[in-house]
DNA sequence: ATACATACC
DNA sequence: GACTGGTATGTAT
């Protein structure tokens, strides 16, 4: 009997267990990824995190589960009211008639937020953290290593990658991946100093670039290109030039009408590539079509000083959700069941999810003139305890301090 | 108002 | 044995 995709199959447990270590990321692309998914599945079963992952996945399923119902009678409404050519309501607000007028509606609207008239440059340091550890130490050159512990791990060279480990993989598990891999720990002053030599370059073609992060940042680079007659293509290649002239850092680049496009762009020839798309509709258009719902971010529009805060976006959850409930992988889909996202999700939710109609920044607005930190906060996880007297202790204002005091000094005297 | 969930690096 | 930490937004109750 030929077996289908959704079936679950009792011998590949493994399959079920839904993990962010096996998505499309530069530099997995010969991993065998069953495999990683099999000892990934076999390392957590049966911890406490693994038990509150399935807890959450049943939730999501049952959400899920919802959806599908809620979706099934908008259809059957939607087909009486086409048959009766009566005004569909008692209690059924939204017919798929319905639904479709606010989703035409919206994308209209979003058409016209479409803006082609500027030249964005995304860049994205390669393995960065990694790969300034290598230039301290060459000797890690050509072997997998990993930024991190044993508790989590922060970026994988490329070697490592090879392996299928990553980013915001717990360093145990990747240990068993790759027994070989090297650990280095976390050395932050090292990354700042490199990061401001990268900033340095930035600043030449946009004085008011938009660092993301410590590795990433946005350029507006429409008027370098007005001025000096040169492309965006030529600009992106001179500022990944500087970078490497600066640091010995390699780095990528998208170009892009902007900032949500420019970001995906310059994960498209990672590492030490560029890719660009042309200011121009129908290239857009094409792009975006097939572009996998996962890609679609969100920014916050002003930066607090020059950090330009990325949050949000479609994550492992809402794909989940959207896959399984509405068949949507891809921002065509997206476009092409508008109205049940409209029916389905609030309308902040849904104008997220139906932003790449318009490929086109989904920014948050009502914003001050420059949005300020809102929240500072400082956090330990420690070991699962039923002992009261122990969670007391910690919140000792005594005691935090004291482990707050602990961090710091940590972080001031190494290296 | 508060807790919880989702998201990003 | 071990699944972070900082900041933000959205949703449910």
């Amino acid at each position: 009997m030929a077996k289908t995709e959704t079936s679950p199959d009792a011998a590949r447990p493994w399959q079920s267990y839904h993990t962010v270590y096996t998505n499309a990321k530069a530099g997995m692309d010969g991993v065998d990824k069953e495999k990683v998914q099999r000892i990934v599945y076999e390392v957590s079963k049966g911890s406490k995190f693994f038990e509150n992952e399935e807890r959450k996945e049943a939730f999501i399923r049952q959400k899920i589960e919802n959806m599908r119902s809620r979706c099934a009678k908008i259809t059957s409404a939607d087909s009486s009211h086409y048959r009766t050519h009566k005004t569909v309501k008692s209690g059924l607000s939204s017919s798929k008639y319905i639904c479709e007028t606010v989703a035409e509606k919206r994308i209209v609207e979003l058409e016209a937020t479409r803006d082609l008239s500027r030249v964005w440059i995304h860049v994205d340091m390669d393995a960065f953290y990694a790969a300034v550890e290598t230039l301290s130490n060459p000797l890690l050159e050509g072997k997998p290593m990993a930024v991190g512990s044993m508790s989590m791990i922060s970026t994988a060279n490329y070697e490592a990658r090879k392996f299928g480990i990553r980013a915001a993989m717990p360093g145990f598990i990747a240990h068993k991946l790759c027994p070989e891999l090297i650990f280095v720990r976390p050395d932050f002053k090292k990354y700042t100093h490199y990061s401001d030599l990268t900033r340095k370059v930035f600043r030449r073609y946009d004085p008011n670039f938009m660092a993301a992060s410590l590795d990433e940042a946005y350029l507006d680079v429409t008027e370098v290109c007005t001025e000096k007659g040169t492309s965006g293509e030529e600009v992106a290649k001179e500022i990944r030039a500087g970078v490497f002239e600066e640091t010995g850092l390699t780095c990528s680049a998208g170009v892009a009408p902007n900032r949500l496009l420019a970001k995906v762009c310059s994960d498209i020839n990672k590492p030490n590539g560029q890719f660009v798309l042309p200011n121009n509709r129908m290239a857009v258009v094409t792009f975006i079509s097939s572009l996998p719902i996962r890609k679609v971010n969100i920014l916050t529009e002003k930066p607090h000083g020059q950090l330009y805060l990325q949050i949000g976006g479609i994550g492992k959850v809402t794909e989940h959700i959207l896959r399984d409930a509405l068949g949507i992988s891809t921002c065509e889909e997206i476009l092409q069941k508008a109205s049940y996202i409209c029916a389905l999700f609030s309308h902040s939710t849904s104008g997220l999810e139906l932003s790449p109609v318009s490929a086109q920044d989904m920014l948050l607005t009502d914003t001050p003139e420059v949005r300020l930190r809102k929240s500072i906060s400082n956090e330990r996880t420690f070991s699962a305890t039923g002992d009261e007297t122990l969670l007391y202790r910690k919140l000792d204002p005594f005691e935090v301090l004291k482990s707050i005091q602990a961090r710091t000094l940590k972080k001031s005297t190494n290296s």
